[in-house]
DNA sequence: GTGCGAGTATGA
DNA sequence: CATACTCGCACC
């Protein structure tokens, strides 16, 4: 960190990054070979356009074979409208099908007859040159359909909102002037570690890349004020921002930090929460130039700006930020790849960070922005380690809200100062089973599954019979194959469940739930027990007085590759949210793991990421390498295998039964999975060949579709 | 996806 | 030899 500091300011000037890291994002061209001679119109019925006769269009289609450019003569009559970038609607083996046209050509290297453009949707240029090269680096990185990236990229039209801009000139954002130039001079970036170096490098057009570690998540230099802080000084610098966070709380807060620098005309919101119509308004005013800030959740990443200075991608481990639709891409990585095209700044801010972060920045492609140790002593809390066992027996009160007593007690004592957020695992009753005596989950005789009460036995008065989640075997008499004990109880209950427990344990208290449906977004008020589920977080104004984050041995325990890692997020987030330790801040861990309680104990979630990343070096797991997961029918699975196995000497797991599939709903056609670990100095090979494998095996319909995931992070 | 042409089976 | 059908694949 400090040797980092002490260069900051000679390498956010450089742009002399690692150069494996770079290639990684570097553009590849979307345009190749074309300009062979051309045959003239076939005796065309129609006069054609004189200039660039030809427009190259993508179909509109997710079928592989199709992901490539057709072309067609551009009438004389739409010489002028049908410019890159329109939807248009063209002929296609018999129909009318639509599209964008991607360029507009001298001449067209198909070795057949063309036809013209069917019509012309629009004459609104909604793909903009920089966006449809996104698109296609996106989709050349995912090893999916230009077409699918599109539809993530450009929001269907409304004709409606399309109305007002028909005879209005796209134009340039001019530099915005941020409203409140005071709150400017006060930026929470000095605290930082070569924050203010990383702030004036923006101010002076260069394209800076940072990932900052923020320590505050509320309050005047709360995360949201830092982002919109880095914003406003982009836009004053007359270039414009994407930024993109996980969920509709996320940009809330992050809308009403903007709105306070910069005037609400400079800033767009893209999110489908909006609706379609007040989402393509927005979308109109960025592609317009009349907004220089696009703020959204993950599709905002493909914000039609003009001259783009920044991208700001927060909380980048949260998995929301990975798209749920083909190709699967994740917000931080068009981001990146975009900063990459556009020789943009990055911001990847969090309060804790990802290994995928921690690799940018140990390849020293980005820099490190870390609050030093004296600024955390005085802004973050005190934070309480307490095994996640059996001290609670001695304290009948802190039993039942199963409780160490030592979070009881640090509850108990803040609740008279200010609002207490309790942090649990999941909402409403938790399904699965431990055994009493020794706490190991409970797993079913038979096939290993995990044990848990049904939903419909609950139903019933008698007392409910245990079942196999996987096998559905039901086990009355269980005895614990680790301890042969009998017992069973709920793992962690969740959070409607401790509600009730904590209102009985902290008498006098109100007790606010936040989870599932009902997420709360502020609170306030002493004696307020807020009881939220991990990511459901409310902010409390003035921070809270204390956090408990319960159920840490659940969340460590999961079987994912991340469980650490997001757990350690996780605790981040929430204990973000309370006082400095110097205010009475506290935070009660009850977990056992020496290595994330520790990042959390001495405030580091750098050295976490570190010690993380290095262990997947060890392993060759991602983020150290990537991997593409490979699910569908056995022969097409392995044809996909076989093709990039023949090429490439990669590491292959499976094929396995693929997960998920235990639950007798689709038992008829039985999907594998095959994971294949692709070295990133490979991967640009390998997602091609996969792309033409794809397309080849579509096109003669040889095997079922097989579903591609590159660096899906829930696979592991 | 769908339509079409080549190639092959089938019938009078 | 004419017609029916499937298969492979191009679609601009």
């Amino acid at each position: 960190m400090d040797h980092q500091s002490r260069s900051a300011a000679r390498t956010f000037a450089s742009s002399v990054p690692a150069e494996a890291t770079e290639a990684e994002y570097r553009q590849p061209s979307l345009l190749q070979g074309f300009s062979t001679p051309q045959k003239l119109p076939a005796k065309a019925g129609v006069p054609l356009a004189t200039d660039l006769p030809i427009a190259r269009v993508v179909i509109e289609s997710s079928l592989p074979h199709l992901d490539r450019t057709f072309d067609y003569w551009v009438p004389a009559s739409m010489a002028d409208t049908a410019q890159a970038g329109v939807r248009v609607k063209v002929p296609f083996s018999g129909r009318d099908v639509p599209g964008f046209v991607l360029e507009r050509v001298q001449s067209s290297d198909a070795d057949r007859d063309l036809v013209p453009l069917g019509k012309l949707v629009s004459p609104i240029p909604a793909l903009s040159a920089e966006v449809a090269a996104l698109c296609e680096a996106v989709a050349a990185r995912y090893a999916g359909t230009l077409s699918d990236v599109i539809r993530l990229a450009v929001p269907p039209r409304v004709a409606g909102i399309e109305k007002e801009y028909l005879n209005r000139y796209p134009g340039v954002p001019s530099a915005a002037k941020p409203v409140d130039v005071d709150a400017f001079e006060d930026s929470g970036w000095d605290a930082y570690t070569s924050g203010t170096a990383f702030l004036a490098h923006l101010r002076e057009g260069h394209s800076p890349r940072a990932v900052l570690s923020a320590a505050q998540g509320y309050g005047i230099h709360g995360w949201p004020e830092l982002l919109a802080q880095a914003a406003a000084t982009v836009r004053a610098s007359g270039r414009t921002v994407v930024l993109v966070v996980p969920d509709q709380r996320d940009l809330a807060r992050v809308e009403a930090a903007m709105l306070e620098l910069l005037p609400a005309s400079d800033i767009a919101r893209l999110t489908g929460e909006d609706g379609p119509t007040i989402r393509y308004g927005h979308f109109m005013r960025l592609l317009h130039g009349e907004a220089g800030v696009a703020i959204g959740t993950r599709s905002a990443a493909y914000a039609p700006v003009k001259n783009l200075g920044l991208v700001v991608c927060w909380d980048d481990g949260d998995d929301l930020h990975l798209e749920q639709r083909a190709p699967y891409p994740h917000a931080r990585e068009v981001l990146l790849l975009r900063a990459g095209l556009s020789n943009a700044a990055v911001l990847l801010a969090a309060h804790s960070r990802s290994t995928e972060a921690q690799r940018l920045v140990e390849s020293q492609w980005a820099n490190s922005i870390t609050a030093p140790r004296n600024i955390l002593r005085a802004v973050t809390a005190r934070v309480v380690n307490t095994a996640d066992s059996f001290q609670q027996e001695h304290d009948p009160l802190a039993a039942i809200a199963r409780m160490p007593h030592v979070a009881w007690q640090s509850a108990k004592e803040a609740l008279d100062h200010g609002p207490v957020l309790v942090q649990v695992a999941r909402s409403g009753y938790s399904p699965t089973l431990l055994c009493t005596t020794c706490r190991e989950p409970a797993r079913c005789t038979h096939c290993q599954g995990p044990l848990a009460v049904t939903a419909a036995a609950n139903t019933t008065q008698q007392a409910p019979i245990p079942q196999c989640r996987w096998c559905s075997t039901p086990e009355p008499q269980f005895t614990c194959q680790y301890c042969q004990g009998h017992g069973l109880q709920m793992a962690g209950s969740g959070a409607l469940r401790t509600a009730e427990e904590l209102g009985r344990a902290f008498p006098g208290a109100t007790v606010v739930n936040s989870s599932g449906e009902h997420v709360k977004s502020v609170v306030k008020g002493k004696r307020t027990l807020v009881v939220a589920t991990v990511g459901a977080e409310p902010v409390a104004e003035d921070g809270y007085a204390a956090a408990l984050l319960l159920d840490g041995n659940m969340l460590l325990r999961r079987e994912s590759l991340r469980a650490g890692e997001d757990t350690v997020r996780r605790w981040f987030n929430a204990a973000a949210l309370v006082r400095p330790a110097k205010d009475g801040g506290v935070i009660v861990v009850t977990a056992d793991d020496e290595a994330s309680v520790g990042a959390l104990l001495r405030w580091d979630p750098a050295g976490f990421a570190s010690r993380e990343l290095e262990l997947r070096r060890d392993l060759g797991l991602p983020p150290a390498v990537r991997v593409a997961a490979l699910t569908g029918p056995r022969p097409g699975v392995e044809h996909l295998t076989q093709a990039l196995t023949a090429e490439l000497s990669l590491r292959v797991a499976g094929p396995a039964a693929a997960p998920g599939n235990h639950v007798g709903v689709s038992e008829t056609e039985d999907e594998v999975r095959t994971l294949v670990f692709i070295p990133y100095a490979q991967a640009a090979r390998a997602t091609a060949i996969l792309r033409a494998a794809k397309a080849a095996s579509a096109a003669k319909r040889t095997h079922q579709p097989v579903q591609v995931r590159l660096d899906g992070v829930d696979v592991l």
